[in-house]
Parts: structure tokens; sequence; C-alpha cells
RNA sequence: GCCGAUGUAGCUCAGCUGGCUAGAGCACGUGAUUUGUAAUCUCGGGGUCGGGGGUUCGAGUCCCUUCAUCGGCUCCA
């Protein structure tokens, strides 16, 4: 008899061998019907998988992400085989489950794919779903595998081989379809009813631009037609939310190529929001100590050699402008540090003086490939809100949990509640990515994670995602179809005070070097911006949006009582305008819904005879008259930040 | 940059297998209307169909090329 334990912590006793799926059926009939895949002591296992040893059992269902995982890894496979089908010859390589559903990089050799293709490709998978071939995972000896792959032909798999060990090799079986496989799958294939293969793209061979290029099929599919429709629509409805659209919808910015790939234009609107996000950063951002600085757009080529720009980006990046006459070279400037370096250096700093905290609206550009670029949130010119922390060591840990502390704040202000933190280390193996020592590395390591640690926010750890000079915080937020970007982010950095030679006086009259921390907590205005029109949809909070309010008057004879509750309200710091046009009612109040503006103010011959007002809000919220002192207040309460 | 898709008026789109002077709605301009909670009516201007080249008696439609836009190129059997 093994011990097995469940989720909640009970234990049962069950003879050796016993499947998973029999466990579910012991414990209900309803589990049984759900269950999926399974986690035995970590591991994943299938429902027709026996135990034979004691230890913590977890069941999926299609409700975990587990059990989705399960399925659409099992999706791929017959994808897998339902293209191998259509085109004969192609190799497989890779084929996983991703966030939303899954996808298989293949080689195509000669063929190729295109959307017409997909509807062909649905029905052969759905043929194969509705056949039930159940899915046998088998181990394989080393030996035997590589042999199947070079029979196969398939250099893709055989490299897969080769960096496994001999006796954890695994195939899956399913109708007359083998594939290299570590298992978690569903139990058969009929439990796939619905699919849909969504788009294919180009990937390369181990995500190495050096490497062939596959043809990436991506795919999704569910236990029910039902949930394909849901999901289908809701991707629609998210579109709905695209920045782009609705930044040209409420005239907020705009792009021209004639202008230049990648390089917005603000509107006046646009600009107003702007202004708007920056004061109030402004704002926070005196309270804590900061001190505006101001720095050009470009800089001499020698400021980016000393900074390791150069070296890092000089070839990647724009041309440099050189002078006529003297033959200066210059470059846009890709980061504000190096200017904010000189402008530490241009006095001398005793340690009374620090920290030292010099912020700027820094505008920077910075060459994207043209296929990278993406509305506001991947441009090739974006202004940061960026500032740099000139600290000793000793103030290294509460600096740095002060920039958490302004970020949450700024967050939290904006309603950005549904954030992840990343912590972005070096990839040790590939260290002629970053400049500096490994003794510096590691000490901006070890300061970040202790600071996160003892903020208690939960975090993931990536490696190789650090910046070149320095490790990195960042606060990453979803867009509207579910796309992670990077928001606000804080840098520790040992390398460029060392490259720049900063220094300040101790209390022992000895020369020190400071700390230095980089951080935005916008990230950038153009990115941030857009996150948060595809996280509100445009309906900005109160506070942001250009207009708070729009005065509709019924008929041209109540023009001048209008006028008067504009002033007023304009007295009051609060914004908006009046729709004058000879429109009815009904037209005005549909302009301004879709134009997004907070309140909608009617004003006819009743409000204009008992001085008052009559409030709609956006969505169509009727507050009914009120005096213009109450509205006020109803906005002053709702603007609180 | 690479893979796939798309490109018709400021916006959203129609234009079948190539065949009259390329259409609609919204927006814009004009005139009328002065309106009570999501679209008042009238008339009008606006497009060398992304650019270039080709096939054809004839190209928005077919082919080539180029530019731009959208999705992807991070998820590791």
């Amino acid at each position: 008899m093994i011990k097995i334990t469940l989720k909640d912590g009970s234990t049962k006793e069950y003879p050796k061998g016993i499947s998973v799926i029999s466990i579910a059926k012991d414990i209900s009939e309803g589990l049984a019907r759900n269950v999926i895949s399974a986690s035995f002591n970590g591991r994943t296992l299938e429902n027709s998988s026996e135990i034979t040893e004691n230890g913590k059992i977890e069941f999926y269902t299609w409700d975990d992400d587990e059990g989705k995982k399960a399925f659409w890894h099992s999706s791929s496979h017959v994808m897998a085989q339902a293209i191998s089908e259509l085109f004969p010859g192609i190799k497989l390589t890779i084929g996983p489950a991703i966030t939303n559903g899954f996808y298989y990089d293949i080689d195509l050799e000669d063929h190729k794919i295109s959307e017409s293709d997909f509807s062909n490709i649905e029905n052969r998978i759905l043929e194969i779903c509705r056949e039930k071939h159940d899915f046998k995972i088998r181990s394989s000896s080393k030996k035997n595998a590589v042999e199947f792959y070079k029979n196969e032909n398939n250099p893709y798999k055989l490299e897969l081989i080769n960096d496994l060990k001999d006796g954890e090799i695994t195939f899956c079986d399913h109708s007359n379809f083998t594939d290299l496989c570590k298992g978690g799958h569903i139990p058969n294939t009929s439990l796939i009813k619905a699919v849909k293969i969504l788009n294919i793209s180009g990937a390369f061979w181990r995500a190495d631009q050096n490497n062939k290029q596959l043809t990436r099929v991506y795919g999704i599919s569910f236990p029910k037609q039902k949930l394909l429709k849901e999901y289908l629509q809701n991707i629609e409805q998210a579109k709905l939310r695209d920045h782009r659209k609705i930044g040209k919808n409420l005239k907020l910015f705009s792009f021209s190529n004639k202008v230049g790939l990648g390089l917005p234009l603000w509107l006046p609107k646009g600009v107003d929001l702007r202004y708007r996000l920056e004061n109030f950063l402004r704002k926070a951002q005196k309270k804590a100590g900061y001190q505006m600085v101001m720095t050009p757009h470009i800089g001499n080529k020698e400021l980016y050699v000393t900074s390791g720009h150069y070296d890092k980006y000089g070839e990647d990046t724009f041309q440099p402008i050189k002078t006529p006459k003297e033959n200066e070279e210059f470059y846009l400037k890709p980061m504000n540090c190096p200017h904010h370096c000189e402008i530490y250096n241009s006095q001398k700093f005793s340690y009374k003086d620090l920290p030292v905290r010099y912020a700027e609206f820094g505008t920077v550009y910075r060459y994207e490939q043209s296929g990278e670029l993406h509305g506001l949130t991947r441009v090739r010119g974006f202004t940061q809100d960026d500032a740099h922390i000139f600290c000793t060591e000793d103030q290294l840990d509460s600096e740095f949990k002060n920039v958490i502390d302004l970020t949450l704040h700024v967050f939290k202000t904006l309603e950005l509640n549904d954030f992840s933190v990343q912590i972005s280390i070096r990839d040790a193996n590939n260290q002629e990515k970053y400049i500096g020592d490994t003794v510096a590395w590691e000490k901006s390591e070890k300061a970040i994670i202790k600071a996160v640690k003892d903020k208690k926010l939960k975090h993931t750890i990536e490696e190789g995602e650090a910046a070149f000079y320095g490790p990195k915080l960042d606060f990453m937020v979803n867009d509207a179809l579910g796309r992670k970007w990077q928001l606000g982010t804080i840098q520790v950095d040992y390398n460029l005070p060392e490259r720049f030679d900063l220094t300040y006086i101790d209390n022992n009259n000895q020369s020190k070097r400071p700390v230095m921390i980089h951080r935005a907590p916008f990230g950038s205005l153009e990115r941030f911006i857009a996150i948060l029109l595809e996280n509100t949809a445009g309906n900005l909070p109160l506070w942001l949006t250009p207009s708070q309010f729009i005065i509709l008057p019924i008929s041209e004879k109540h023009e001048k009582y209008c006028k008067n509750v504009l002033n007023l309200l304009e007295n009051n710091e609060i914004r908006g305008l009046i729709d004058n046009r000879s429109e009815t009612i009904g037209r005005k109040i549909r302009d301004a819904e879709i134009q997004k503006i907070p309140f909608m103010i009617v004003i006819g011959e009743k409000e204009s005879d008992q001085n008052l007002i009559s409030v709609r809000s956006h969505g169509g919220h009727d507050y009914g008259a009120m005096k213009v002192e109450d509205f006020v207040k109803i906005i002053e309460e709702k603007t609180k930040i």
C-alpha cells in the first residue's frame, strides 16, 4: 500500500500502482468526470499514470491553469499531426502550451502556409479529435529516440534529444502520430471540441536570430464550442480598447509617415493629459526631495564612450550627427543618465548633500526595428519621467524603498491595480552583455532583492533581462489584449558612478563613490498613457481627463446662462466646454457620450429660471437638477487624489 | 529586419469571377430648424482606389516591386 496526500492535507491509502483516475474516482464521481491531468510530487502526470510511491497528488481540471496547459499542449500534438498530414515532409520542432492556447514551430521546407489553409487544418484537427484517440506516453532509450528522428530526418528533435539524459526521454503517441514529449496530456483527443488556428508568424529556432526562421502556427482549443465563441468575442471587445483607436477618436495623438515611423505627434488634448500627469508627478517628486533638471536632446560621442552606451549601442542606433566644419560627432540621447552624471559632476558634493535626486522629463530616441514599433507602446522617440538618485551606500536601501513607495503611489492614484513586479538580473552565462565588475553587480542585485522582500512585494526573478549597466525592478502591466508591458522601473547602478568618476567627500574628508539609482515610475509618458487608455477604455480618471464636463444648452436662448455656469465652474478650476451647435439635445448627448466626457450639464428653460443645472454622467446616470455649488462639491470629491 | 495578413474620401466600410464619368454612412461646409437626456432635415465639396512598373482593347479588381499598417518573432520535447 502507498500513502497519498491530497490537496487539503488529508491522506488516503491505496494499492501500489493505482492510476490517477482511480484515485479521482475514489474521491468523487464528479472529480473523475472533470479531471484532465494531475501532478504528483510536483511531476506532471496523466489520468492513466500509475503511482508507485508515497506522495502528494493534485488534480487538474479545465478550470486550473495546469489543466488548461495539458489541454492546450495536447491540442498542439493534434495540430502537429494535422499539419504533417496536409503538408508532407515538414519538420516539427517544439509545440508548447502558452498563456492563451498553444503553438507549434515548424520547418515547412518548401511548403507555405497562409490563412487560407486555416480552415483545412481546423477541420482535420476536429476530425482527429472526434476519432477519440488516447494519448499514450512511453519511455524510450536515447539510442532509440535518436534513431527515430534520424529516420525522420529531423535535426531539430535530434538537437533537443542531445540535451536530454538517457532514461528521461519519453514519447507521446496518439492515433498513428508520435512526438517527442515530456508529458502532461489529457486522456484522449475527444475532449477537444472546438479549435481555432489564430495566426502564423516567423519564429527563430531556439529564439536566436542567427538560426533558421521557422513557421510558428498559433492556435487555441476548448472543451466546449461556447468557450471558443466567448474567447473570440472577448478579443473583439478588447480591440475596442486599443489605445491607437481611442487616441485617434479622442484626438490625443497621431502619427505621420512624413514625420517618421515611431515618432508620435501629440495633439492639444493629448498634451493637456500629459501635462496633468507630469504635474501630478512633479508635485509628488518635489515632496520626495527631487530637483528638476533639463538637458539637451543630443550629446557628444565622448559622453557615450564614457557611459558605455557607445560600445553597447553605437553601431545599432541612429547614426551620429556631425558638425559641418569641426567634424564633431553627436548622438541623439538614448538615455538621460550620462547627462545627469555630468550635472552631478558640475559641483563638489559633501556627504551632507546626499542623496541628490535629479529629475527630468527627458525625451530620448532609440532605434527600434520597424517591425517592433507599436502605437505608443514601442516608439523611437519618447519622454521618460526619469530621475537619478546619487546616494551613499548606507542610504541605498531606504532610497530604493522610497522609490518603490513613490511608484506604488503613482500606480494606485491612476488605478492601475493589476500589475506584477519583476526583478531582472544578469545572465550569468553571458557576461559580455554587461559592463562593470561582478562584485558591483552582486551588490546591486542583493540590494534590489532585499528591498523587494522587505516591502513584501510579490515578484518574479528574470535572468538575463537586466540593463547593461545594472539590475532592475520593473512594474509590468497588461494591455487590453493581455500583452505585458514594462511601465515603472527602478535600477541600481554602481557602474556609471565609476565610469564618470563621480565622488563626494565623506566625514573623514575622504573622496568616495556615490551609488546611483535610475528610476521612472511611469517608465515613459507614451507607454504609460497607452496602457492607461487601454485599461480605462478611454474613460480617464476625472482629475486627468481633458474636459470634465460639457454644457448642453437646449436652445440658443440659454446661451447667456450657460456662459455664467461655465465661468462659475472655471473659477473653481473645473474644466469643460459648451456645445453651442444648433442640434437637438439627444444629438448633443450622444456626441458627448462618444467623446467620453464624464459629466453632461443640460440647461434649458427650467434650469435658467430656477438657477440650477441638470447633471448626467457618462454612461447615463441621472443626477437630476442641482445648484452649481453642489456640482462643484461632487467634482471636488471625485477629483481628490 | 524576418514570417503572415491588410491598404478604396478625415473615419468605418461596399465595389462578384477585370467592363459605364468609383459608391454609402459618419465627419466637414451650407441653408433651414431652436429642439428636454445616445443620431433633425436640405444641398454641397472631398478619392490619380498606398506609390511605381507590367499584363490587357480595358485594371480598384490580375502579376511584379516598393512603402505603410496590423498580428507575431519572450512562453523550449
